[in-house]
RNA sequence: GGGCGGAUACCGAAGUGGCCAAACGGGGCUGACUGUAAAUCAGCUGGCAUACGCCUACGGAGGUUCGAAUCCUUCUCCGCCCA
């Protein structure tokens, strides 16, 4: 690759809220790559992970990907457990009410969080590194000596800190901190390059490259990636939203979910979470939109490829067949879980015991609404003795083998 | 330290003594349609109960009242203003 497609490549799926800053992103990153090539080194890139809870979804391995893609052009990566700023808390991230966790789950999280970025990125070529190592040793005079570097306007232009002042919300002072907590964690990296969602667009742009000049280092460049949707194909995905699609789940599931986006959303799921280049992404995009494939046909590519990352091409297979019998032709899955049915329950008391139904009420609900089946066959009364051995199913997803 | 305002279900947000398991919007779920797409339509969205109904819930704890999400006391947390 030339380094202008390199450039193109890297950039790829990277947002900045606005076309300046990623010219200018962009133009440095040129420039730091030629000087990278000259004084033959590799570029030192890094992102920050916080292991606030252990299961990584497809929104997690976005700046992962970015990340491989680095490694695929030979420079040095670095993938940071952030065990010290999960202590903090990040501000962008809404969820207030997180517990605060122990040091024992921090790394805990950290470890599987770790393993399963290694369906991304090439184990032996990714250096693991904790922040707690220089965080934790700062002395109350550094903090306040780094802290002096930074004005309280510079942070009220910050989007996220602004709009909660604006609107009277709680804006805490250590939320200030954790901004530059990163810009720290870059400086002692050395990053030439520090990777990030938008969210973080503050934090490695404004923070980290004001605090690493002032400490007398090169600025870092940052590459803030587009936040993926999840499979409502509007919001960021998120756990906490339910719109997730987490990569260490069932890969029928997975497939089932990548299915139920919107087509819309395709364009950014394949930037963001496919291993797919720019070429192949404008060609996908070109087939399904000029109509040569149907927009499903290139929906079942895209999930194919997706699980296929995460769990091989022989479970993506199968993943594919069984989306087919049981959603296109309305059969029924290969494998379910058994349930041994006891002599006199109610369809109620199968439906609960065999854990198809969160409560009674909602079994109840689910009758009512014309939602289970047995055999194809819809029961209505609650009540009744249960009809009999078959495959009991409720929704269009929830089965189960009655025997 | 003083004054004022606020905390409601997954989220946002009404309600300000009985008609409140709590309007409305979003989300989620179910059904129809379909490509588990979009758009649309209908319904459901605390638990227990065949049912009458019962229980638990409007930040925590007490109290007033026949009756409290609503009134009082106090505690916790948050915001604003003054110092």
């Amino acid at each position: 690759m030339s380094i202008d497609e390199q450039v193109a490549y890297l950039m790829q799926g990277a947002d900045y809220g606005d076309e300046q800053t990623k010219q200018a992103m962009a133009g440095e990153l040129k420039e730091r790559l030629l000087e990278a090539e000259k004084e033959k080194r590799p570029l030192k890139v890094y992102c920050g992970y916080d292991p606030t809870a252990p299961d990584l979804h497809l929104g997690h391995t976005v700046t992962m990907r970015k990340l491989s893609q680095f490694q695929e052009l030979g420079h040095e990566v670095t993938f940071l457990i952030g065990d010290f700023t999960t202590l903090v808390g990040d501000p962008s991230d809404k969820d207030k009410l997180r517990p605060r966790l122990s040091p024992e789950k921090v790394s805990e999280n950290a470890n599987t969080y770790a393993d399963q970025a290694f369906k991304i990125l090439d184990r032996d070529k990714t250096i693991i590194k904790h922040n707690a190592e220089w965080l934790s040793k700062l002395t109350f005079e550094d903090v306040i000596h780094i802290s002096s570097n930074f004005t309280v306007q510079q942070f009220l232009t910050r989007d996220n800190f602004a709009k909660r002042y604006n609107n009277n919300d709680p804006v805490y002072l250590h939320e200030f901190f954790y901004a530059w907590m990163q810009g720290y964690d870059a400086y002692m990296l050395d990053a030439d390059v520090q990777v990030g969602g938008t969210d973080q667009l503050f934090n490695i742009v404004t923070a980290a490259r004001k605090l690493m000049s002032a400490l007398g280092k090169k600025p870092n460049i940052g590459i803030t990636m587009s936040i993926l949707p999840g499979t409502d194909g509007e919001i960021r995905m998120s756990k906490s939203l339910g719109n997730d699609i987490p990569i260490a789940g069932d890969p029928k599931d997975m497939y089932g979910k990548m299915m139920s986006i919107p087509d819309k959303a395709m364009g950014i799921f394949c930037r963001l979470v496919t291993r797919w280049t720019p070429v192949e992404i404008v060609n996908f995009e070109a087939d399904y939109s000029s109509g040569k494939i149907h927009p499903k046909d290139a929906k079942m590519k895209l999930a194919r490829e997706i699980v296929t990352i995460y769990h091989g091409q022989e479970e993506a297979k199968k993943a594919e067949a069984e989306f087919v019998r049981v959603f296109q032709e309305q059969g029924q899955p290969e494998e379910m879980d058994e349930y041994k049915l006891k002599p006199g329950q109610s369809l109620l008391d199968a439906l609960e015991a065999a854990k198809l139904v969160e409560s009674r009420s909602q079994a109840r609900r689910m009758i009512q609404q014309g939602a289970v089946r047995l055999d194809g066959r819809k029961l209505d009364d609650p009540h009744a003795e249960f009809p009999g051995t078959g495959v009991l199913q409720v929704g269009k997803r929830h089965f189960i083998r009655i025997i």
